[in-house]
RNA sequence: GGGCGCGUAGCUCAGUUGGUUAGAGCGUCUCUCUUACACAGAGAAGGUCCUCCGUUCGAAUCGGAGCGCGCCCACCA
């Protein structure tokens, strides 16, 4: 034995900050880190890391997170299996934009003053900073990730499989455009999906207007101005008179012609039972319209402003007016009343918390109800509900299953244009034939609601009119600056009015997303005629080494040759990806096939180089609705992309497959998909987690990932959710990792938490790993001090002592709980199964034994490596620089995991624990300072041999100065004593002790032990317990009595004795 | 309104298929620098397992009702 400190070559206590930084970079250097380098025959365990967004820093979540899978990783990497742990960033579209628009906002500047090249250039160079901190961050929390394979959702490889998803859904027919009612932000100036709309209650005014005949309630006057159609139920006798009546009513602009529609969506016994509808700003009556045919009118733009539509107060603030809209009504005399106290629910943006405005708007939809060829006829929704149910992903916890039917079932269909500039373009091209620009959008408030007036022209006079003033309004606002070009509408006469009074080139820049809506409103003609846009492809490849503008120029050429033969026919452009080139070509109707399936031939050898093939269609197009390619001209600005972003949820959806390739057959698609594990939080069930089941199964045939683990939120000491808003409680790993260590945050993190379950943390339960991670380093010092060099240990050593069977049993037993449990993601129990063994177990009890014993060198070595083992998924840092004082050369994080031996669990060694802490009971109730030394009489019946084995263990343990172990002895006078497992032990402490001090204590304790006794006897003289309680059980009671008997017995005794 | 979860020691939480006198960490109290560790050691105190009813030989655990808290979804003109 050492005993001299000086020996130790290890500090006293660890320190984190001087090791991890070099430890990490020795495990990236290994190349381990990569499933390419790890021997392995069975399969590969894949996890896809969720990408954290590119906005920044890491927070706790993000460590969670990384904990978890940390866990899982090395375990397996540890279990012989090629792990994939793939890490990345999220281009986080909305939010990264938000984030930027604020930092140039401080700068004074503005998005639209910069011009979107510039602003997205801003964009990367924030993005690859705040990349780099992630990058660092993870490495900090010690992730064993594949740095070789990073992605970033904006990287060329998953750009392309963004293309190829949208392209091979939009064939299938479940990517369509159409004009329908959105979320809308005026402040983000995007839509958003269902999913992105947040609830906050509040309390509002609630008005009753006179509307004709009927009372209708509102809590949104401002979005009044155009209701037209009043609602009643079919059996409300109030109003039965009304049914198909017109009328003539004075309304907030003057008279409107109104008529009346019973329909059983009214709810009689809501308000008044009568209502009026705003089909343009709400969900359920844009539906109701569409079912009668009504017209769509915008009352609200995209700036939260009113329209024309809205009369005297066009171009206010709408909600702003609202008083101002009830003060008219007033004044004529149609309010009601108004209840003061509504409370309903207000939809804001959950990005910016700005109240959300339902209107239509022309966008790209994912159809989740339609039946897909791809699929087999199955819907996108049945699908990924089916993989759920067949268990091909399992969720854990399992509770969160139903959430997500339930969230599956009532999915509608997925908005997935976003008007911001961060993000993957939509992959659809457009013509802008010349002479042409859509001018629609200028005049959004106009509106012409009747078939009649369109007929008449009345409306392109109305229309280029004012387009020709906003037009002139735009061009003084933008003069000299660099634009994006305006694609075209079908509004030849307004357009040449416009082009007359501005010449004949003309760009339009707009920070605004351009628009094609058929003059504001939406019948279901429109509709069709829209759908009817969607065509098909033809797709050809060029030779490698030209430049995309060769490309593109030879396509207009080619183009340009197919309308020359098709004159007078519509032909159009689309969507282009490197290395290749999509044509598509819309004739009158006929698709492609028809049209050219008698020039195919000659197309196909029109230009040497140039191979056009029939394969599968790969790329999509879109013509636009006017002009004739043969009398367009070829120019840079004739082709213009849509100029919408996609939802950043729709790239997300691929990630686990576009990371490792997709769409393209790589070896490591093969290899590592579908992935093993999804780890994430269960606020991205819906948002995420979903989407991928969904995308997976549809475009890769297979799940994502065959389970799905959901952590909890990371809250602060108060139970709040910790956010950036919120800084004072809010715990950042990364100082928390400067001050107590990876190892410790992560263990902080990990213990005491359960799936799908929130979790607090704050720093005093940070710092308390800290000094188990300090307590393991010194288990570790110990050892190696007593051993001198350590060396690893193959197989388990044979025991030589008691307490060699007993810790060699209770590894055994630790290291299957340890496998069985991370095997089945119980992180948490495992946690503190290693820990009890390692502090409660290992350091209280055998280490201190080690020191009396002597001879342990071995096991001792044994031991420490094993539990640096089952550790080193928890705490990799720590680990593995003790692991380097084994001096293998090698590193843990490859080393096997530990396997269990076949040690039965050692019942004896429990008595020798109970009558060493009963020992140190008594000293401590007799106030015996805990370095003297005291006599010490135990009388052990049957035990006798074992205790007397033990006496040099007990001796030192319960720091005894003579101990006699008998069978029987006499109770000694002025003795403190107790009973423990039949054994009597006492304490002679002649002088010190309080004599009826200890008659109060054993007669305390005689009491509590006649309970106990009363209860077992009870239980065992119940007919029913006996008879119908397992074998087992009642045996183990019977014991347990007698057991019970004796301690009375001898408790009796003693307090006889004391007299 | 619908769904899900949670109420166990002062705090944070474990508690497998019902079966030891219900556990851990932190905190509190007492005593100790006893040769790895005071970021430690030894010991102690502290619980009507939210309430009630039921099933059972036996309930923290299963069922029902209620109370309190949290989350998710849907939202009504």
């Amino acid at each position: 034995m050492t005993k001299n400190k000086e020996k130790s070559s290890i500090p006293s206590a660890y320190n984190p900050q001087g090791v991890e930084d070099r430890i990490y970079a020795t495990w990236e250097k290994s190349g381990y880190f990569a499933p390419d380098r790890l021997v392995s025959k069975g399969r590969p365990f894949t996890i896809s890391m969720p990408p954290p967004n590119a906005t920044g820093v890491l927070h706790a979540g993000h460590a969670v997170m990384l904990a978890l899978q940390n866990i899982v990783a090395r375990f397996q990497r540890m279990r012989g299996r090629k792990v994939l742990w793939l890490p990345g960033t999220d281009h986080a579209a909305i939010a990264t934009q938000a984030v930027v628009e604020k930092l140039i906002a401080k700068e004074g500047q503005t998005k639209n003053q910069l011009g979107r090249e510039a602003f997205l250039e801003r964009v990367r160079k924030f993005v690859s900073d705040s990349q780099g901190t992630i990058r660092r961050q993870t490495r900090k929390m010690g992730s064993s990730c594949d740095w070789s394979r990073e992605r970033y959702t904006l990287d060329a490889g998953l750009s392309a499989a963004v293309s190829e998803a949208f392209v091979r859904m939009h064939r299938d027919g479940l990517i369509y455009r159409g004009y329908r009612i959105v979320n809308w932000c005026p402040r983000c100036h995007s839509t958003l999906s269902d999913d992105e709309v947040e609830y906050k209650e509040q309390k509002t005014k609630f008005y009753y207007f006179k509307y004709g005949p009927v009372v209708i309630g509102t809590a949104r006057p401002e979005t009044k101005f155009q209701d037209k159609t009043i609602i009643v139920h079919p059996d409300d006798a109030r109003y039965k008179h009304l049914h198909g009546k017109e009328m003539e009513i004075e309304w907030i602009e003057g008279k409107v012609k109104a008529h009346v529609i019973a329909d059983k969506v009214a709810d009689k016994d809501f308000g008044t039972g009568a209502m009026t509808i705003t089909p343009a700003h709400s969900f359920e009556d844009f539906e109701l319209a569409q079912k009668y045919k009504l017209p769509v009118v915008p009352i609200i733009d995209e700036d939260g402003k009113l329209t024309q539509a809205a009369g005297t107060f066009a171009g206010k603030d709408a909600r702003g007016s609202r008083e101002e809209i009830v003060a008219k009504l007033q004044a004529k005399g149609l309010v009601d009343r108004i209840d003061e106290n509504y409370v309903h629910n207000l939809s804001v943006c959950y990005r910016c918390g700005t109240p959300v405005e339902p209107l239509p708007s022309k966008q790209w939809f994912v159809a989740v109800n339609k039946p897909s060829k791809v699929l087999k006829g199955k819907t996108l929704k049945q699908r990924a509900a089916e993989v759920v149910r067949a268990g091909d992903v399992e969720i854990i916890p399992d509770r969160f299953t139903k959430t997500y039917f339930h969230w599956m079932n009532h999915l509608r269909d997925w908005c997935i244009s976003r008007q911001i500039w961060f993000g993957h373009r939509i992959p659809v091209w457009y013509a802008r034939p010349a002479k042409a620009v859509d001018i629609t959008y200028f005049v959004h408030g106009a509106t012409v609601d009747n078939e009649a007036e369109k007929a008449s022209g009345q409306a392109d006079a109305k229309l280029s009119e004012l387009g020709v003033r906003q037009v002139r309004e735009l061009k003084d606002q933008v003069k000299g600056q660099t634009f994006d070009v305006v694609f075209c509408s079908d509004l030849s006469r307004a357009v040449a009015t416009a082009e007359t009074a501005f010449g004949d080139r003309y760009k339009i820049v707009q920070d605004k997303r351009l628009r094609e809506c058929d003059y504001g409103t939406l019948t279901r003609a429109n509709e069709k005629k829209v759908n009817a846009m969607q065509s098909d492809v033809i797709d050809t490849s060029y030779p490698k080494g030209e430049s995309l503008t060769d490309v593109e120029n030879r396509v207009r050429n080619f183009l340009q040759e197919i309308g020359a033969k098709y004159a007078g026919k519509r032909v159009a452009i689309v969507a282009h990806k490197t290395p290749q080139f999509a044509l598509e070509v819309l004739l009158n109707g006929k698709t492609w096939q028809e049209a050219i399936a008698s020039d195919w031939r000659k197309t196909k050898s029109w230009q040497p180089g140039w191979k056009y093939t029939l394969r599968e269609l790969t790329y999509v197009g879109l013509q636009a609705p006017a002009g004739e390619l043969s009398s367009a001209k070829a120019s840079e600005d004739r082709w213009q992309q849509d100029p919408d972003t996609l939802d950043t949820w729709f790239s997300s959806g691929l990630w686990t497959f576009s990371t490792l390739g997709w769409p393209e057959k790589t070896k490591d698609l093969k290899s590592f998909h579908p992935t093993n594990l999804m780890e994430t939080g269960y606020d991205l069930l819906f948002f995420w987690v979903a989407r991928m089941i969904l995308m997976s199964t549809y475009l890769v045939g297979e799940v994502p990932f065959r389970q799905v683990y959901f952590h909890g939120m990371v809250r602060d000491k108060l139970g709040r959710k910790m956010s950036k808003s919120r800084p004072e409680t809010a715990i950042d790993p990364v100082d928390m990792i400067q001050k107590y260590g990876a190892d410790a945050m992560r263990l902080s993190l990990v213990i005491g938490t359960t799936a799908g379950n929130d979790t607090q943390l704050w720093e005093e339960k940070i710092s308390s790993y800290r000094n188990f991670v300090n307590k393991l380093w010194n288990i570790a010092r110990f050892v190696s001090m007593t051993v001198g060099e350590l060396k690893p240990v193959k197989a388990a050593p044979t025991p030589k002592t008691l307490a060699d069977r007993w810790i060699l049993a209770e590894l055994d037993a630790l290291i299957k709980r340890a496998t069985t449990g991370l095997d089945h993601y119980e992180f948490s129990a495992v946690g503190e199964a290693v820990y009890e063994f390692t502090w409660s177990k290992f350091a209280d009890w055998y280490l201190e034994i080690a020191k009396v014993e002597g001879g342990k060198e071995k096991i001792l070595s044994y031991i420490l490596q094993q539990v640096l083992k089952l550790w080193h998924p928890f705490t990799p840092f720590v680990t593995e620089h003790l692991w380097e004082r084994f001096g293998t050369g090698k590193l843990l994080i490859i080393q096997s995991w530990p396997k269990a031996g076949r040690a039965k669990v050692v019942k004896d060694f429990a008595l020798v624990q109970s009558v060493v802490t009963a020992i140190r009971n008594l000293r401590s109730e007799a106030k015996v300072e805990p370095a003297k030394r005291v006599p010490v009489q135990i009388a052990a019946g049957k035990h006798t041999r074992l205790l007397k084995s033990q006496v040099p263990v007990i001796t030192a343990l319960a720091r005894c100065s003579e101990l006699t172990v008998e069978a029987k002895l006499a109770k000694p006078s002025q003795a403190a004593s107790a009973v423990v497992s039949g054994v009597t032990i006492h304490l002679p402490l002649a002088g010190l002790l309080d004599v009826s001090k200890e008659r109060e204590r054993i007669t305390r304790e005689l009491q509590e032990a006649k309970n106990y006794l009363k209860q077992l006897e009870a239980k065992l003289s119940n007919k029913n317990f006996v008879e119908r309680a397992p074998e087992a059980v009642v045996s183990a009671e019977r014991e347990k009595l007698t057991a019970q008997q004796h301690k009375v017995e001898k408790l009796k005794e003693q307090l006889l004795t004391l007299g």
